[in-house]
RNA sequence: GGGCGGUUAGCUCAGUGGUAGAGCAUCUCUUUGACGUAGAGAGGGUCAUAGGUUCAAAUCCUAUACCGCCCACCA
């Protein structure tokens, strides 16, 4: 027999095997052979430029390279297209604090153009980092087809979307209220604020004969509502409308009594004031009463004029001088210091979140339109769409199916509260908005307008907005590809079901409008690895399970297969180390049952005599069969977890423990031994074929020992 | 305040109507020509609790308890 090493050895095997596949070209749908009628593709969903491979990232790739394997293996004409992402807001905080760190100098400093290189030159060297990282992973990925976000054709994608939308007038540029991070200088969606308590003083101020309750005094100055509820018996003595006098921080004020049922009688006294330009309850208050506006706060944190003696100062500084002259002017009735609530703050990188009213870019999600004729939506011809119902009818009409199907009520919850999206960003890394503006005249368009005079937006768009397109603008659109022909709309979206709103939602809304059809046709959502504690993995814990760490101790097949193993759709997944080193053993277990097949055989393409079966043969080859079925149903049926425990079992227990015991003796007697031979042949290589989507390294190396003609990633999967 | 998920072996998790499973841990045996990074075997579970449906429930229904997550404009 040949020389085998009675261990496999996954750091020696998985880049020569790498290489190999590279080699082969079969990545590439193009390239696969036979006629290839059905296609089979997923969209990797792209990995941020600026972060490096986590478990998180090893378990998707996973899960979407067995199912792409296991469909080329079937005959599909399969395409698993890999990129990137430029993660606006994060890559340039990343970037920022980077160069503040070493020259503690700000962007401003140094310049957009100058910035920007800085940017690019740093997500080039991140992408190659994740990109190797990736290929690690063993994920068969078409390389040819790699996009970027941020690349050349994604943004003409992009901007014939906005220009689109913008014609349409689903994109406006209106005042209304955003979430902006003084410290970055930028809006934030609200899908990005990241909620964090806080202990702080809550201060029960007198407001002429009310007390009214702020945490946050220093936007009280231009308070001039004070908002009780209609039914609150305690105040019936003043009526809607009514004006009263008072004393206030910087002196007498006229204050009006508004009526809003939104207002909770149970809390403090049932009375507040409101702030409709810094606060979005507020700020809703003061839309359906139709009262004033004032800014008090501009965008670096710091009182404008009507604060009067506290002009200029920031809200940090200004708060306890604030609280001095209330204090003295005896308008504060008590302090609560241990006041539990939440402060918004920006989750990418960015400071405390002060709402402002500012002018921005919007997609309306409520602006009625109408579908063309060709669209293959099935949506009901008689009725105006809107974006929003767009996105609900998609899945309520089972054009597109969730797994596990209970994020659909989540899914549903969250477009029925969608507002707005708010799309431009004060940032500079990003698409910039294709819009420019000559005095009162406004552009948008693919190019520039030819006459001179005219300047561009300057702000950039909302990463998700070209995420949202990246079904179609990874295949060639808006250009007429055969791409787009042949792999729009894609099989499966699989990510993780914490990026449902971020992006799931997103695509949906993005293709409905612009290609009048779904994204795709699945939504497999994972969950999140967690540790043993059910923490999130998180770098300031220090409870993170490096990949590749992982992968250089155990092999990627040991990852792979642990990572999918216990792993239900949707649930989270604690990952204990002790799993991935069991299935490293049984790597190794599957390497020593073909060392003793291959050192009984060479020839692998013996047909098996059925005159000659006997019992064990029999029943190893029906165990085969039922495996295979077992096998192929839970992968079709997205339940990976139970494919890879048929694949176990029946490789250890079925073939290890009971035939190749059984098959021993056998090998003895002269009138059987051929014959064994001949079903352990055709035993081994069903099993390297079963269990090749979730260990592709260690199966395709014993494969190589076979005398096979080609790759085992492109044998067919026979059901 | 709403919504969702979880509770199964010492630990971490699979299992969704029909005799309870995996990895790790524990114990025993095996240095036999596939495998000592191992194998064979053993112990260990009233499947959170209480009701209900069913010939049959870890699995379906109802309630309770505890844990966790998401959403929301409580000053």
């Amino acid at each position: 027999m040949k020389e085998i090493s009675s261990a496999y050895n996954p750091k020696e095997t998985e880049s020569k095997i790498y290489q190999k596949w590279l080699d082969s070209g079969y990545f590439n749908p193009d390239n696969l052979p036979g006629a290839r009628t059905k296609t089979y593709n997923i969209v990797l969903p792209p990995p941020n430029v600026t972060g490096i491979l986590h478990i998180g990232h090893a378990l998707m790739l996973v899960i979407q390279d067995i199912l792409i394997r296991y469909h080329r293996m079937s005959g599909f004409k399969t395409l698993w297209l890999p990129g990137t992402d430029h993660a606006a807001i994060a890559t340039q905080s990343k970037v920022e604090a980077m160069i503040y760190k070493a020259e503690e100098k700000t962007r401003h400093d140094l310049g957009r153009e100058e910035f920007l290189k800085r940017v690019e030159k740093y997500a080039q060297e991140s992408h190659d980092t994740i990109i190797e990282q990736t290929k690690r992973m063993g994920a068969s990925l078409d390389w040819s087809r790699e996009a970027y976000t941020l690349d050349p054709d994604r943004n003409l994608a992009v901007k014939t979307a906005f220009k689109k939308m913008y014609d349409a007038g689903l994109i406006y540029r209106g005042n209304r209220m955003v979430n902006w991070d003084p410290k970055m200088q930028t809006t934030v969606s609200d899908d990005e604020i990241e909620w964090k308590d806080e202990i702080t003083s809550l201060y029960y101020l007198k407001y002429g004969p009310f007390t009214i309750a702020t945490a946050r005094p220093e936007t009280k100055f231009g308070d001039k509502y004070v908002v009780m509820h209609p039914e609150d018996k305690r105040y019936t003595q003043y009526t809607h409308g009514q004006q009263i006098e008072l004393e206030w921080i910087n002196g007498p004020v006229k204050a009006t009594i508004i009526k809003d049922d939104s207002i909770d009688m149970e809390f403090g006294t049932g009375v507040m004031t409101i702030t409709p330009w810094h606060d979005a309850a507020d700020n809703e208050i003061a839309k359906r009463h139709n009262l004033d506006f004032e800014q008090i706060i501009d965008q670096k944190g710091k009182l404008l004029a009507i604060a009067g003696e506290f002009t200029g100062l920031h809200i940090k500084k200004a708060r306890p001088l604030i609280i001095e002259k209330l204090q003295s002017k005896g308008l504060i009735e008590k302090i609560d210091e241990k006041y539990a609530h939440r402060i918004a703050t920006n989750s990418r990188g960015g400071g405390i979140i002060e709402p402002q009213i500012m002018k921005q870019w919007f997609i309306d999600v409520n602006k009625e339109f109408e579908l063309s004729p060709e669209q293959k939506l099935n949506f009901p011809a008689s009725e105006k769409a809107t974006l929003k119902k767009l996105m609900r009818h998609t899945v309520e009409s089972g054009l597109i199916k969730i797994y596990p199907d209970h994020f659909q009520k989540t899914y549903f919850h969250w477009i029925d509260n969608l507002k707005d999206w708010c799309i431009s960003r004060q940032i500079w890394y990003g698409h910039q908005i294709p819009v420019w503006y000559k005095g009162d005249q406004v552009h948008c368009g693919i190019e520039a307008p030819k006459e001179s005079g005219w300047e561009q937006d300057p702000d950039t768009l909302d990463t998700w907005f070209s995420s949202g397109l990246w079904t179609f603008s990874t295949l060639g659109w808006p250009n007429k590809t055969k791409d787009m022909e042949l792999f729009h709309p894609t099989s499966v979206l699989e990510t993780g079901y914490d990026i449902i709103f971020f992006w799931v939602a997103r695509m949906i809304l993005m293709t409905t409008y612009l290609l009048e059809e779904i994204p795709f046709k699945t939504i497999y959502l994972h969950g999140l690895i967690r540790d043993k504690d059910k923490q999130k993995m998180s770098k300031s814990k220090g409870n993170i399970i490096d990949p590749l760490g992982v992968i250089d101790t155990y092999g990627t097949d040991a990852l792979r297969i642990a990572l999918i193993f216990s792993t239900a759709a949707g649930n989270d997944i604690p990952l204990a180390e002790e799993k991935i080193k069991g299935m490293k053993h049984f790597a190794n277990k599957l390497w020593n049952i073909a060392r003793f097949i291959l050192s009984n055989t060479d020839d692998f393409e013996t047909k098996i005599d059925q005159a000659k079966l006997t019992e064990a043969d029999k029943e190893i080859l029906s165990k085969l069969e039922l495996a295979t079925k077992e096998i192929t149903e839970n992968i079709e049926g997205l339940r990976l977890n139970e494919a890879a425990q048929a694949a176990y079992h029946f490789t250890w227990h079925e073939l290890a423990d009971i035939y190749i015991e059984a098959s021993k003796a056998q090998l003895q007697d002269p009138e059987l031994s051929a014959n064994t031979k001949a079903v352990l042949a055709k035993t081994l290589k069903t099993t390297l074929k079963l269990l090749h989507p979730f260990m592709p390294f260690v199966t395709e190396e014993i494969w190589s020992n076979l005398n096979q003609k080609d790759l085992l990633m492109i044998s067919e999967w026979e059901k």
